[in-house]
RNA sequence: GCCGCCGUAGUAUAGCCCGGUCAAGUAUGCGGGCCUUUCGAGCCCGUGACCCGGGUUCAAAUCCCGGCGGCGGCACCA
């Protein structure tokens, strides 16, 4: 019925009578066996049968309001820690609608706060490289501690049209008179009077906690924070200098008061920012209103958090005093920095904010997706390598001459790595693959088939004779042989391999082949059988490497 | 406690604004098969969801009301 309806819409007005009609096609079709059904469907309608496979690509929706070459977004961080996947999320979005409006970015440092959430000097540095690491490049750069005339201008504007006032109350009174929703005694003295305390307070008459400038809202709004909420407080940064620009003001924007001036001098139409910036905007819009300021465009989306990784930056925090974490690149953390240590890359990040969206719920993503994502970029690129962990030792024996082993470097492929055997040439192999080829025909990967003959000890330690069985690939698989990785002495290289479970950090030994030296740090490799790997430092014996996923 | 936002498979997401080709698409995961000199990748098959209850309507994932659940805000933080 509801089919029909959508194939042929000029009907809706005779539905009542439609339906009658429809009622009885559709019995009759009931009557129908299958086969007959199927019948009908291949003489009319052929292409009913076949199966249609539409891969939609996930493109972004639509900005509203968004004109070609006008968009304008802002990224707005706070310098006090190195970005995190989190902040992953604002920074792309408003870099992918800039682009696909062919509008600009800027990038604002948010630093009004010398006091609780004081800046660390390199994370403005940081930031910008986490960016760069990101592929995200942005047209403009501001850094607020910089731009406090401009705020004091826009607050005198503000007094002087009556949106603002200079409040000398003590915290608790007002405190009280807010929730009660009652105006302070100062809010309604005449503007000349606010203007001359203005001035008293960028003069440095009052010291901090004695007077702010508050921003008249509506007293009996619902959200108690909503009400006359601060635009200027004083901070003693004799005290508390900043990092940028020392003791020179006393006087400071809050987080509401800097973000809005900025977004409308910095003419920003678009604002993408997190759910928890819902009561801001709320806020904000009563200073454009007072101001007659048009507010951009604004798109709240939800909390973006992956299962087993810690995001907020007061927790890794924590995290690093508890846990004795030194580097804020430590795998364990969720910062940029870290992941793109633990070998996931930029496209990866790419691809999930793009599947999560802009949606409002929160996003809780599992790192097994996350890997998924990342797998299916590196895996195409990520040159092979065998290793073996706990190694047995193994001779090889029963043949003469030279026995050669190409070594796929990706199984995509063409090209090999060939290694020449020599009777008497021992290799390693791993302790578990040991265990399940003891008994039976195995293959050497690229190699041979082998089959253990006898035991020997050299100095203490087995060695385990392997005389040849075979040299094709075919036969192994005739016999449903095992495959193993193994590695050649004396052609090895130890590395160590960090492996992050949570909080705790494995390390375990693994002997590889030598020849993955010429791997670059940073470089993303596979061990056959083991998992992806990123190289985090070489040397001439040994290496480091970073587990990331199978 | 007060205020607000949001509920589609294990997870993420499309569809919701504008009710009908939605007996709900895609990705990932999981189960199975094929292929393969990795237990990787690829290919094929299967699995599995509209929070609950009412209402409006010929027709509700979509609109309305009520519940329940999750999250966020309630700073002289950003």
């Amino acid at each position: 019925m509801s089919k029909v309806i959508g194939e042929l819409p000029e009907i809706r007005g005779k539905i009542k009578e439609c339906i009658e009609v429809i009622k009885n096609i559709v019995e009759g079709v009931n009557k129908l066996t299958y086969e007959e059904l199927e019948k009908i469907a291949r003489e009319n309608w052929p292409e009913l049968l076949e199966e249609r496979h539409i891969e939609r690509e996930k493109v972004l929706p639509p900005l509203h309001g968004a004109v070609e070459g006008k968009v304008v977004t802002r990224l707005a961080p706070n310098p006090d820690f190195p970005l995190h996947l989190g902040n992953a999320r604002p920074a792309l979005l408003s870099y992918w609608y800039a682009e696909m409006y062919k509008g600009k970015m800027i990038l604002r440092f948010e630093d009004t706060d010398p006091r609780i959430k004081a800046p660390y000097p390199e994370a403005y540095n940081t930031i910008k490289e986490d960016l760069k690491w990101l592929g995200i490049t942005w047209n403009e750069e501001y850094i607020q501690s910089l731009r406090l005339p401009l705020f004091y201008g826009i607050a005198r504007k503000l007094i002087e049209r009556g949106g603002a006032y200079i409040d000398l109350c003590d915290s608790k009174t007002i405190r009280t008179l807010r929730v009660q929703g009652k105006a302070c005694p100062h809010r309604e003295l005449p503007v000349e009077k606010h203007l001359e305390e203005f001035d008293k307070m960028l003069e440095g008459y009052y010291s901090e906690g004695e007077a702010v400038l508050r921003v008249k809202t509506d007293l009996s709004h619902p959200d108690v924070s909503v009400r006359d909420w601060i635009a200027l407080r004083v901070i003693d940064t004799s005290k508390t200098p900043h990092p940028v620009v020392g003791d020179k003001y006393i006087v400071w924007p809050t987080y509401n008061f800097a973000a809005g001036v900025d977004d409308h001098l910095m003419e920003v139409t678009h604002i993408l920012r997190a759910r928890e910036h819902l009561t801001n905007t709320i806020k904000q819009k009563y200073l454009y209103k007072h101001m007659g300021w048009k507010y951009p465009e604004t798109i709240h989306f939800g909390r973006l958090s992956l299962e087993g990784l810690v995001l907020s930056k007061s927790k890794m925090r924590k995290l690093v005093l508890e846990e004795g974490i030194r580097s804020l690149s430590d795998p364990r953390l969720g910062t940029l920095q870290a992941l793109r240590r633990r070998g996931i890359v930029r496209e990866t990040i790419w691809k999930l904010i793009r599947e999560v969206g802009i949606k409002q719920t929160d996003a809780k993503v599992s790192l097994v997706n996350l890997y998924a994502l990342n797998r299916s970029i590196i895996d195409p690129v990520a040159n092979r390598y065998m290793a073996v962990e706990e190694p047995v030792y193994l001779q090889l024996s029963g043949f003469s001459g030279e026995l050669e082993a190409s070594i796929p470097i990706h199984p995509s492929r063409e090209e090999k790595y060939v290694y020449r055997i020599k009777s008497g040439d021992i290799v390693m192999l791993s302790r578990a693959d040991f265990s399940t080829i003891k008994n039976s025909v195995f293959r050497l990967m690229g190699l041979a088939n082998f089959k253990i003959s006898r035991i020997d000890v050299w100095n203490d330690t087995p060695v385990y004779v392997a005389e040849l069985h075979s040299i094709g690939y075919e036969e192994s698989r005739k016999l449903n042989a095992p495959i193993v990785q193994w590695v050649l002495w004396g052609e090895s290289i130890v590395g160590d391999v960090i492996i992050t479970k949570g909080y705790k950090v494995l390390k375990k030994q693994f002997y590889l082949e030598r020849r993955v030296l010429s791997e670059k740090v940073g470089s993303i490799i596979q061990l056959y059988r083991i998992g992806f790997v990123r190289v985090d430092e070489v040397s001439r014996d040994r290496l480091i490497l970073i587990y990331a996923h199978e």
